[in-house]
DNA sequence: CATATATTCAACCTACAGGTTGAATATAGC
DNA sequence: GCTATATTCAACCTGTAGGTTGAATATATG
């Protein structure tokens, strides 16, 4: 009943259409009809994960006339990726990785 | 249909039993009985939820006699972390903080 | 104003999730 | 061998997830 923030964000990321959903906005915000488009199923269905996203939080919805323009919001990504730390130290292997890449990426900023 | 890796990862951990065994498995393996007996539910209920982080990978059984080792198996939550790495990009503003982190870290080893 | 577009709402269907209880199975210990 | 323990299996129930279709709502546009 509580529902809170991680069961709501994976139980939102468990769909492969949400997924591609998120991936597609973290390209930049977009209307709902657009994210439709290149799914196989009808625009409601769609429309009914763009609720599932906003629900979790990952989503926010500003409307501007009759478009709904959808955009990213990272926040409960980061708390999934937190929770996901808590893990590291059964991955230690992958620790120098994963710093190497962080180092070579801030260079590029 | 496919049900891939991450489907049956982020399905799995969306419900905070089953996150709260994977919490518990990190400090170590565990039987089925031990697993079940803080919770408020039936044995049965929790024996449920170990085939389901254990149909998603998350972890692995050994049987020892009538005895079944359940243990932690981090390469699921591994790929979640990886998939939510790439949107780091929207949150430059923590990467300072998680390289930090990761150095110090690195010393302590 | 009339119509086309963007979107939600509502009802419905089927499948699955999460819980229960009551067996069945297999091993351990007296 | 008998009984207690550890566990799954199977049947059942209720609720929700993900899809459909059809209508309602609101805003653009000729």
């Amino acid at each position: 009943m509580t529902t809170p923030v991680l069961d709501l964000a994976f139980a939102a990321l468990s769909d492969p259409t949400r997924r591609e959903i998120v991936q597609r906005l973290a390209k930049g915000a977009s209307r709902v009809t657009d994210l439709a488009e290149p799914f196989d199923m009808s625009f409601n269905a769609v429309s009914k994960h763009v609720k599932v996203l906003e629900r979790a939080g990952l989503v926010r919805r500003t409307r501007a006339g009759r478009e709904h323009r959808i955009a990213l919001d990272p926040e409960p990504i980061r708390r999934i990726a937190g929770w996901a730390s808590h893990y590291e130290r059964f991955w230690s292997d992958r620790l120098d990785k994963l710093e190497a890449f962080l180092k070579t990426n801030k260079r590029r900023d």
